[in-house]
DNA sequence: AAATTGTTTATAAACAGCCCG
DNA sequence: TTCGGGCTGTTTATAAACAAT
């Protein structure tokens, strides 16, 4: 059963029962009878690790059950809010006619979740009530001493979703304490011997509860109604855990939350992580939160409290109801659906180009599901919609931190705010063209439909790559740049307007190795075939030629010179690293490791001030491009306060329409580039002359400000961390032309 | 039998035997005589978990015997070369009786290991030569069906060392292949009935070879002579994936290495990979690789094979004969004695400043003994020596690959080159200054001594921060970059000279938040007291304020502007997240994105064009103060073949000695510096200008010239990936002083 | 003293891409 | 030649140790 080298994408590392319900396998393990608690554990971390995964029982009523993930002899009921309790009880029945003697014992009902989509906020009221069940008595279970059953009915409806007031982020805490406690019931357990002479109480926060006392009466209570959620959620959600934290920092208005909050909400929206997910979920949650650099901890003024943040830059703001399937697609999508789907989005929201206000209705029009899309597609490409009459300047008033006014701003407008990752083929770079919105890539795994695996061949999976699946979502003109398709090497693919038949390009972020970038000039051009169609990053540096005689010294920059100016020099843009297409990207640091010295680029105004920006930064949103530098004449923006969307948006203008095709084209005149490299140098780069002052904070500003009216369509991948990977290597348009004039 | 929050840094995660032998336990698992394989599989992993760490015991004779860490019923047994059959059998014998019927199975023997500590470049002969034998019959042993006995043999002579001959990477391959067949033997293995439904042939690399038939005679072969190896390794060894990964690419000359030489190195020189490891630890290795952004992948010029490399500026050179200690420490480091160690060299040290030649012989003199010193210490800080009257200009026609041609440079010099960390607490910028000398600080937890835990209470672990563990390395005059006590938040705290007294500053890379920095005006120096003994970066935005009042609109920088030229304009040094004192610091792009903008720094000379480098590669070396500026004046340098040290030297150079004042001192115009951050800007720092062309590659040239006769320590923690988050804020002299002049 | 929060390492696993037999 | 398997590389998940508060 080994599994295919082109399986479908999918999250088989997490033990989700992605598979669709078709699956006969009733997954009633037959254990022996007699199984010591000790046995019992070992045996429950090996299934987690090493049985099919779980898959939930469909039954007609609408009734799931699925066997606990890491409980033996427990199972999960999802009863949705139209069953009653007699079919709940022929269900349970059912399933121990099947089961026989050797069945679960414990069942934990769960009611349906009620998701009132209200806003475009991403957040929906979670009204999910549970109940714990212990059928018959523990017979031959070793740990079951403590029956102290007690129906756990803490309901959810007292968990007050944090998104509309962002000021109660410290009182908050307190209050949603009663949400997870159920994850510390099983702390009274009694001790037992401990199979491998454990040498501590093991009151670890990982520890499996497998004595957790959440045993109740049998199926006394009847599911309390919620709402219409039909939807699987006492199934794992299909999002990973990164992805769950940027729904939830999104979620508020401040774009930040507490880490208790972030659990509250998890637990919130997804039950399985309050009911079902063992303890050790929340360890995941902070590991998560330290390992990516996309998440930011910021501390209050007093330093008491810490809020985990989005980097600004590397936020996409998702929200939970972004990556919902619309109500129309009710059925399994398969990937042709979504795909049509997608394809009707993409004329669709040609309507809404250059309106900003309207956008921010259809996705709230669009009544989702409860139905999940897979994460970890190819590119969760999500268009962002900056409003287009409206000037990005902000007074300084606004009480919120910078970094995350244009996230409110956007928020406050009722537009879907995701930022887009880049767009797979791009037809066109100039902006408001209708067919080049960016759409997020839908998965077409549905966990809970019967999306067959057959329908996720190697062939299907290209096709994802080329086509973007479309949601409700309104979408803005996104510009984007498009990853060179003729770079010779994964290195130096930074050009914009590239053709759009060409699919899946490598597009890693230039790498400029410091030093030994000089000895790689013969770079295999034979090799981009494979790259086009490679989806992984593999950030290589510069193939490392045995013969340094390449060393260009006739480029006569030194090393340390080049090393300190690696963009401003070569200005090598590095538009991002596109997940979409290549797959995975790593950190930005580590492709900023191979970036070439700037000696290699010739070309003019060495005061390379803001390219260095991108490089600063490598949250630096993806690659757009403006429409053919003619934002430069914008208004000067007079406020001082510096907004985040402003800043990308300058920055993002300065990489298209400036000087910045020296810098977008990393090291045009590094032997590296032959006559395929030089292709991508083509485009709206234009080699505007920046501004000459780099010093004058006046300068600064009016740079700014001539940006700030575009809207442009940023290309992010933060669905996971590859797209926080992102390096995107702006130029500064202002400066050049000024040195330039 | 909770741990103490302050137990001492060791490697418990990783179940490793560290604590001394002294442990009476001798960790007989009286395991139940009938135990079937899948039993004893999850047994054994819950033990790997669960039970305390596999204690050595040391037997008088040397020979030690431990429990293979995943397989059953085995024992791993050392035996030193002094020891004869006799008493290895005799030891075994004892152990057979201790443990009595149900005692191991099998033994794995091991003879000892012969370090001949050649040269400087870090590699040791490994010679062992490994018994795996079992005793007696598999009774009642379920998965035994294949009794296949073979003596596993594999002498490892035929390993050699790709060290010295960098250019065989591309054969060793097939050569070295023979060395990981242990880790295949077990695959014959017979099916058995898997214990949950596993759902595959389950032939994965990450498999425990439980199975694995390397069962053989009793003990009959007599552990061949190796040399005087006495030091356990069938123990783990202490060193992080990470670490060990850095050993084996800089044992080679040209500092990149493949995948599965790398593979090879290790368990060349740790044979517990070899012979006891799980075969997963090869999935460890990719693992980190691909994680840490320390290790750069580069591509042969034909594209065929990929080395793995160290990011030049993020390698510190460390190599496994430079974390070793010197035979003289024999003795258990308790963290007093390591202490005085550290201070005796210290004065050794001085007496060889300024001689650039010498340093390596002494590394060399001390003949280390195979005792490792436990990584993940506070700080591993290695002082790098650059030789001083050696001028860093070499000829091109060097062969190698620019990026590693400083290290090469370095290697072939013999030199000890570890890049040290940050010097936790610096009396004097000022080079050469006797007592500030970076030293290794050893970890005083030998993992075979029998160093007692006690010893290492908090308040002796508070110690060890402060203090430096010199070893028998030669150091140079290492100038490095004091973090700046006095800041009030971790951010901004980007000074050089700091009062020694203050030890473990929090130092977090500045942090420039695109936009939110703005709102984070009153940072509380109030915190600062908490900061200081923090070992914990907590990658901390500036705290957020509600009130965005404090948008510094005088400053007049826009703020894509500012977020253009965080460096440039704020000169915001970010001298480098020292984990030595601070603990972890993550990525430096995690610090990035808390930049401050630009705007905040008022200073002169906003073309900031060094100071970019900094922030274009996080892996900037970590902070080094050059000695007062004056070296600016060196000869130019001619060749302008890039050399990783030369650039080095000069960005340090520039971030000392230079027009970095202000850059070194992040935006001091910023209403968060206060009184306190202002006295940070003190010390050796000086405004001095620096080149002012920035463009004309010439300029560059003489600019990399200028400063190449310096020779700095260069602080960097490479040691875990917090070392590798160093972002190094340097500003280039040159470019400044032409704008302000 | 304990819980919470945060960082880091280790390990397993899924999966993609490539190479090679 | 294609297909399958192995190797390489990336990413997510999970557990754990540990630090700091």
């Amino acid at each position: 059963m080994k599994s295919s080298p082109h399986r479908p994408l999918i999250l088989k590392r997490r033990k989700l029962s992605l598979t669709p319900p078709d699956s006969s396998s009733t997954q009633v393990r037959v254990e022996p009878s007699r199984e010591s608690p000790e046995q019992e554990r070992a045996r429950s971390n090996e299934c987690n690790s090493n049985r099919p995964e779980t898959v939930p029982q469909s039954v007609l009523t609408g009734i799931k059950i699925i066997d606990h993930p890491t409980m033996s002899n427990t199972q999960v009921v999802s009863v949705p809010a139209s069953a009653d309790i007699q079919s709940i009880l022929e269900a349970l029945m059912t399933r121990g006619k099947e089961s026989g003697d050797n069945g679960p014992k414990k069942f934990i009902l769960i009611g349906g979740e009620s998701h009132n989509a209200r806003t475009d906020s991403g957040t929906f009221q979670t009204e999910d009530q549970h109940i714990i069940a212990t059928r018959g008595a523990q017979k031959e279970h070793k740990c079951s001493g403590q029956s102290s059953g007690t129906v756990e009915e803490s309901l959810s409806e007292d968990g007050q979703e944090q998104d509309g007031n962002g000021s109660r982020e410290t009182t908050s805490s307190s209050l949603n304490n009663s949400l997870t406690n159920i994850q510390w019931l099983g702390k009274m357990s009694s001790s037992e011997l401990s199979p491998c002479s454990m040498k501590k109480g093991m009151e670890k926060e990982n520890q499996t509860p497998e004595h957790k006392t959440i045993k109740v009466e049998e199926s006394s209570a009847a599911p309390s109604s919620a709402s219409s959620g039909q939807e699987s959620f006492i199934e794992r959600p299909p999002y990973s855990y990164m992805a769950m934290i940027q729904f939830a920092i999104n979620s508020t208005e401040k774009n930040r939350m507490m880490l208790k909050d972030i659990y509250t909400w998890i637990e919130n929206h997804f039950p399985y992580f309050k009911h079902v997910a063992k303890p050790g979920w929340k360890n995941s949650i902070r590991h998560n939160l330290s390992l990516h650099d996309m998440f930011v901890r910021e501390t209050s003024a007093n330093g008491k409290i810490s809020f985990w943040t989005i980097h600004p830059e590397a936020n996409r703001y998702l929200t939970l109801d972004q990556v919902f399937k619309p109500l129309d697609a009710g059925s399994p999508a398969s990937p042709e659906l979504l795909e049509s789907q997608q394809k009707r989005h993409t004329v669709d929201l040609q309507k809404n180009l250059g309106t900003s206000s309207s956008c921010k209705i259809e996705p709230q029009a669009a009544r989702r599901k409860m139905k999940p899309l897979l994460p970890r597609v190819n590119s969760y490409l999500v268009p962002i919609h900056f409003p287009v009459g409206q000037s990005l300047i902000f007074p300084p008033s606004s009480k919120v931190p910078i970094a995350h006014s244009a996230a409110e701003i956007v928020k406050n407008t009722k537009q879907v705010h995701i930022v887009p990752k880049v767009p797979p083929s791009m037809e066109e770079l100039t902006p408001f063209s209708s067919a080049n919105f960016i759409k997020e890539e839908i998965c077409p795994f549905a966990s809970d439909h019967p999306t067959k695996e057959n329908s996720l061949k190697p062939m299907a999976i290209k096709e994802e790559n080329d086509t973007f699946c479309s949601q409700e979502w309104v979408f803005l003109p996104a510009i984007s740049v498009k990853d060179e398709p003729t770079q010779p090497t994964e290195k130096l693919n930074v050009c914009l307007s590239v053709p759009p038949e060409e699919e899946a390009r490598q597009f890693t972020a230039l790498k400029l190795p410091p030093q030994n970038m000089l000895d790689m000039m013969p770079i295999k051009r034979r090799e981009r075939h494979k790259i086009n169609k490679s989806r992984r990053k593999q950030h290589l540096s510069l193939p490392c030629s045995e013969e340094p005689g390449i060393l260009l010294p006739s480029s006569g920059s030194s090393d340390s010179f080049t090393h300190d100016f690696p963009l401003g020099q070569g200005n090598v843009s590095q538009l991002g690293c596109f997940q979409g297409e290549d797959g995975s990207c790593k950190t930005p640091i580590k492709e900023m490791f191979n970036k070439q010295p700037a000696s290699s680029t010739p070309s003019k105004t060495p005061v390379a001030t803001s390219p260095f920006l991108a490089l600063t930064d490598p949250w630096r949103p993806g690659p757009f491009v403006k429409e053919s530098g003619d934002l430069d004449l914008c208004p000067v923006r007079t406020l001082p306060a510096p907004l985040l969307s402003l800043q990308e948006n300058a920055d993002l203008l300065g990489l298209s329409s400036t000087p910045s095709r020296q810098f977008l084209c990393d090291s045009p005149q590094l032997p590296l580039l032959n006559a395929e490299s030089s292709a991508m140098v083509s485009g709206p780069l234009t080699s505007s002359p920046a501004l000459s002052k780099t010093s004058s904070p006046e300068l600064q500003t009016s740079v700014v400000s001539e940006n700030h009216s575009l809207l442009e369509g940023l290309v992010l991948d933060t669905m996971n961390d590859s797209l926080s990977k992102i390096l995107l290597d702006v130029s500064f348009p202002g400066l050049e032309d000024d040195s330039l004039g």
